[in-house]
DNA sequence: CCATTTCTGGACTGAACAGTCAAAAAGGAA
DNA sequence: TTCCTTTTTGACTGTTCAGTCCAGAAATGG
């Protein structure tokens, strides 16, 4: 056996968020990752291997976590709309800092199928989860039966991108909860 | 007097709206300007001052040609909520090129003051205009009378960016529809 | 036709960039 | 301790970047 690294990769990845989510992936230099991080240049590039592949890793980690998050508050409420309702109230408390998600689609588009890939899992894993507590709801009357409860959560995630692209373009509290409050509205 | 400028500058800046809108300022060097403007190097800097300032110009440009075009749409309806319809319609269709009013948003946040006075004027131009299609439309019972036509407003302008996040992110032109029929049904 | 200005193209500059190298330091196993 | 391996550190490399400079060609009006 030999050295054991001293940095936490999992914390150095959360740090990189930090830097690409605030400016982006070209915005980003690796001297202020290294600098966000906290770790010396070589052990990034040994840790990582290059500035994209820690991008990607960086994507992933929030991804996951983002999702995990929106699952949670997803079924926390009593009532599956209640547990809707608590997930568009997260998105509007957590708004003040940008998503890295929408960062990275707005940046890169469809041109790069690996982080394409990274995207579509995430938003596979959130649709399904939210269609099944869409069902639900309808089911007990709370979301209007005559609409596709997958159209349903497509809105929805829509409507958690267009929140946070408000917030990003300097819309206060008061502006991001009505849209939300119209979000519910399209679906009840 | 003497010699006359060569190039069209406004068929420069829509040259440079092509690039930034698709791989953001960080993300365009000034080769590809140079490229996609069909100018010189030296005619650039001698036109635009330098590359932030042809970034704000084309800004400036792409969000009066939009705002036109959203405002055209949402008078050429023979109802206010045609006209509205409209409107998203024609996003829907136009939605396979990026938004470079959204990107530079993403990308630069609340970051940049020059860059934000661009967008809030662009922004309450057309919400001044929606506004008062809307009051129009809820004067006559097509659009709920109990909302605030100022928040629908706002809610309509954040489905457009939905819609066209949703697009760049990879969606097909039925979901797009289905997004822009939610976001009428929340405010009918 | 001359003076003036602009366009073009390429060469150039200093800074910032992503990524590499090699020596020093640090841990564990013998 | 000694030895081996890995991490760390900071200096280093070649490239690309934004922006400038220059010289010649082209176009306009006096």
């Amino acid at each position: 056996m030999a050295r054991a690294k001293e940095f936490d990769k999992e914390a150095a990845v959360d740090a990189a968020i930090g830097a690409f989510r605030e400016h982006g992936f070209e915005g980003t230099s690796t001297g202020m990752l290294v600098d966000a991080m906290r770790i010396g240049r070589q052990s990034l590039y040994d840790t990582f291997g290059d500035k994209w592949q820690l991008y990607r890793a960086a994507v992933e980690r929030y991804a996951a976590g983002e999702t995990e998050a929106h699952i949670a508050a997803l079924r926390s409420g009593a009532s599956a709309l209640d547990g809707i309702r608590a997930m568009l109230a997260r998105v509007v408390q957590t708004a003040g800092q940008s998503c890295l998600g929408i960062g990275s689609i707005c940046e890169f588009g469809q041109s790069r199928p690996d982080l394409s890939a990274l995207h579509q899992a995430a938003d596979r894993r959130l649709k399904r989860a939210a269609t099944e507590r869409i069902i639900e709801a309808q089911a007990v009357g709370e979301i209007d039966r005559a609409l596709s409860a997958v159209a349903v959560a497509d809105f929805l995630f829509a409507s958690v991108a267009a929140i946070r692209i408000a917030a990003r373009g300097g819309a206060d509290r008061a502006h991001l909860q009505s849209l939300s409050e119209m979000t519910l509205r399209a679906m009840t």
